[in-house]
RNA sequence: GCGGGUGUGGCGGAAUUGGCAGACGCGCUAGACUUAGGAUCUAGUGUCUUUCGAUGUGCAGGUUCAACUCCUGUCACCCGCACCA
């Protein structure tokens, strides 16, 4: 019989949506499993076979849960705003919300051929009024609470795109849209105060199931480091050196102070300063240095001493210079760190270069050559002097700054505050407004959603303006507290901002009285399993774990952390083995692959091709492979007998692949599930024939891999009522094991011979059995048995010499 | 430089965690069926060797009765971060 993949899977996937299969259920009397992937950004392009892969594993888990009793819930919807769709607008002059609009169907339709049993009554598209309307109520009460702020800094910005970006945005110095040089800006943006979450977001890693490296990798962003704070005083003015170290206990060994070329005591005292232009020229020549040449010339050292000002060091009152280097950046601790050389790499690199002292204060190194930057003795440190312990002398050194009021304990992180908005048109307007009075007015919530204009030019202005500052009808407006004439807020939130929250809004998606409704989060929430790609783990993941946990402690969420395990998919190459993309022309576009092979195809390939959490390249011939698979399923048919049985031919063979099958699809290993199902159905070939009770195994465990062939097959089995309300098979444990096992003979660990024995042997019956063997008796003549091992059910071993 | 990871046939990849290396699939070889085959089926397929056998998981050592797996050193590639005080 041939199976005619075209006509079965419109079929079924038409019967699918017609009875709602997989919408969940509002019974809150049965388990929930809540399965998430990343939505698609819907560009034009459409598609790509890695979105088939990402979402393929959690509809296999979500398949298996149904069929295993469970309330799932696995929705999908658009984070449709961004620049592409803005950039392709006024490129052509399409308005952005026909394109999205176009988009998002495109994209419906595609993933609706490759039959993945989202629920489709839960979908939602960022951009939509009533979802934004809730992506600007989460930004008020963050306005309320002073977590929404307005500040004046130094903020990278992209000249191409004419656009400020977050530093997560703008990694190695480059735009991450557009890859052009940043260049440093002076502006007055929004922030989102994450770092006041710093210590929040790092306990919470410790109750989540999350990727070992997903973990790490969010430790690292958010950089914890523990140190202290010391008070420097300046000796010709009355002004503080406020500095931050991990190693106070390295005092002793300071010679001198480095500040960051903008620090501010420069500008204020360049009275005393002899030689300020001299430093005005280094600063300005740090500015155009690219971040290129700053990585480039790590170890090249430059710097300027201040002439005028000096520091003492507060332990021993000794008098100390003053350098401005850019090896000390304005962004973290202070802008202002004490050097000691001999412990500190760059610190010796600098003092080498400018000829300052070198004092070692630890044992253990040779300073002359290096900086030591190992624990060791304390020496030349007064009061630590002896101490071994890092900790120890750390903690006293602390002890000490605090109580002679010099210094106190501190904490920093590398992550910075989010840089929250973008001068762009495609996106959700910032609530915000401005008057003369009241200063800054926040949008009163009935007035929610503040509703993006419909406009007709979508490029930013010249100095980086929002296209929104040029509609008049939207920027003018009346002050909600005062009633006087007030202008809006132009700009526009970043695209990060809708995907911070959209897995509460699928619970609840048409509510219009919250973003979701109590009950509904108490039953839904955390999401059971997320899955998605490494590249979002520093950005989406921590931004959407922060709003979360914002929303925690307002009391409207019922769970700290959104995300219970975090798991990631591996990329899909091109088949020349290099990343995809359009310029190389090695794009697979899924529906050619459905076109030709079939859904089931598609989706039990990107599964096989290799480990689900590494990259592996595509391959046309190996797509075959899985056709073969699938059409010799649906030959097993033909060689189906009466009986409601599993045969003892192939029993253990079945409960070997229910649990193997089971337990891979749990831990992401995909491509081994399917290998042993396609063992199976070698088995079941070289048996010649398979029972009922077989095949109906047989066809749930493909199930989810494979729903539209194992559907029809099911109803052409005449198994009776739709596949997902069956049960997933169950197997037993002792009848895992074959009754007659193989044992491998070693002598001195070279395979000698291969015994098949009764499972139930004894050692001593399978070593004498063994010593019969040709192969092993002359191995061992003549020599003296050492050493016989014997592992269970497995092997035996003769040491002879 | 720091952190993480990977290295197994012609290719993608398995290996119950120290116990038969190469499951499963692709490709390839031979055969069958066929007007035909880029369809299907059967058999074979790490390398060397006519056989016996030897050898084999990046490379060099080590531990062990036994090592892809553990230890030491080393090389290569990939992915993060990048002067974080």
């Amino acid at each position: 019989m041939n199976y005619d993949f075209k006509s079965v899977e419109q079929k079924w996937q038409k019967i699918w949506e017609e009875n709602k299969t997989f919408e969940a259920k509002e019974d809150y009397s049965k388990p929930k499993f809540y399965s998430l992937v990343e939505f698609p950004y819907p560009s034009g392009a459409g598609m790509h076979v890695g979105h088939i892969k990402a979402y393929s594993g959690l509809e296999v888990v979500s398949r298996k849960r149904r069929l295993q009793g469970y309330n799932v819930l696995f929705p999908l919807g658009f984070d449709a705003y961004g620049l592409p769709t803005e950039n392709y607008a006024i490129k052509t002059g399409i308005h952005p919300r026909k394109v999205t609009d176009d988009n998002i169907k495109n994209f419906t339709s595609q993933l609706k051929r490759v039959g993945f049993s989202f629920d489709w009554s839960k979908t939602i598209d960022t951009t939509d009024e009533n979802y934004y309307k809730w992506t600007q109520w989460i930004f008020l009460k963050m306005f309320e609470k002073g977590l929404a702020f307005r500040d004046k800094t130094l903020i990278n910005y992209c000249p191409s795109c004419k656009v400020v970006l977050s530093n997560e945005d703008s990694q190695g110095g480059k735009c991450d849209i557009c890859h052009s040089t940043i260049v440093q800006k002076s502006k007055d943006v929004w922030y989102l105060r994450i770092t006041d979450y710093a210590d929040k977001l790092l306990e919470g890693l410790k109750e989540v199931d999350y990727l070992p490296n997903v973990k790490l990798q969010q430790e690292n962003w958010i950089g914890k480091s523990t140190g202290a704070f010391v008070d420097f005083s300046i000796k010709q003015v009355d002004e503080k050196l406020k500095i931050y170290t991990t190693r106070p206990d390295t005092l002793f060994g300071v010679t001198f102070m480095v500040i960051a070329p903008e620090h501010p005591i420069i500008e204020k005292y360049k009275d005393k300063i002899s030689n300020y232009s001299e430093l005005v020229d280094y600063k300005t020549e740090c500015a155009k240095k690219t971040e290129f040449e700053r990585t480039q010339l790590v170890k090249d050292k430059t710097g300027v001493k201040i002439e005028g000002l000096s520091a003492i060091n507060p332990i021993n009152d000794k008098e100390i210079p003053i350098y401005i280097s850019d090896y000390v950046m304005m962004g973290y601790g202070t802008g202002a760190i004490m050097a000691v050389p001999a412990h500190d790499e760059r610190d010796y690199d600098f003092a080498k270069k400018f000829g300052i002292d070198i004092i070692e204060v630890l044992k253990g190194g040779d300073i002359t050559k290096a900086a030591y930057t190992e624990s060791g003795e304390h020496v030349n440190s007064g009061f630590l002097n002896g101490i071994v312990d890092k900790n120890e002398a750390v903690e006293k050194a602390t002890a000490y700054l605090a109580e002679k009021g010099i210094g106190e304990k501190g904490v920093q992180y590398k992550m910075k505050d989010w840089a929250f908005n973008r001068q762009r048109y495609w996106g959700e307007p910032i609530p915000i407004v401005y008057c003369d009075k009241c200063g800054m007015v926040p949008v009163p919530y009935e007035e929610l959603p503040l509703k993006l204009p419909k406009v007709d030019e979508f490029k930013p202005g010249q100095d980086g303006e929002s296209p929104l500052a040029k509609v008049e009808s939207f920027v003018n407006c009346k002050c909600p507290k005062c009633g006087a004439p007030a202008r809006r807020e132009t700009d526009t939130m970043p695209q990060w901002a809708g995907s911070s929250w959209y897995f509460l809004r699928y619970i609840d998606p048409k509510n219009d009285k919250v973003f979701a409704d109590k009950e509904k989060l108490k039953y839904w929430m955390p999401v059971d399993w997320y899955n998605g790609g490494m590249e979002h783990v520093t950005r989406h993941l921590i931004y959407s774990r922060f709003w979360h946990r914002f929303l925690y402690d307002l009391g409207e969420v019922p769970c700290k952390e959104p995300y219970a395990k975090r798991t990631a998919q591996g990329l899909i190459l091109g088949p020349d083995g290099d990343k995809m993309s359009k310029s190389k022309g090695n794009v697979v576009d899924p529906n050619d692959v459905v076109d030709e092979y079939g859904a089931d195809v598609l989706r039990t390939y990107v599964l096989f091709m290799g480990d689900y959490e590494k990259a592996a390249p595509w391959s046309k011939d190996a797509v075959k492979g899985c056709k073969r698979f699938i059409d010799r399923t649906f030959s097993l048919l033909d060689i189906v007998n009466d009986s409601e049985e599993y045969s003892e031919k192939l029993e253990t063979s079945f409960h070997k692949t229910i649990k193997k099958v089971s337990s891979d699809i749990e831990t992401l290993k995909y491509n081994t599930a399917i290998a042993s199902l396609m063992t199976l159905l070698n088995e079941i070939y070289s048996a010649g024939s398979i029972t009922r009770k077989e095949l109906k195994t047989f066809i749930l465990l493909l199930n989810p891999f494979a729903p539209h062939i194992t559907e029809e097959m099911w109803q052409l089995a005449g198994f009776g009522g739709m596949l997902n309300e069956a049960s997933w098979p169950e197997y037993d444990e002792s009848k895992c094991v074959d009754s007659t096992i193989e044992i491998v003979v070693q002598v001195n660990g070279k395979l000698k011979a291969k015994l098949s024995v009764n499972a139930e042997s004894s050692q001593d019956e399978i070593l004498s059995i063994a010593k019969e063997d040709e192969k092993v008796k002359s191995a061992i003549e003549g020599k003296n048995i050492i050493k016989e091992i014997y592992v269970k059910g497995k092997l035996v071993n003769i040491v002879a010499k």
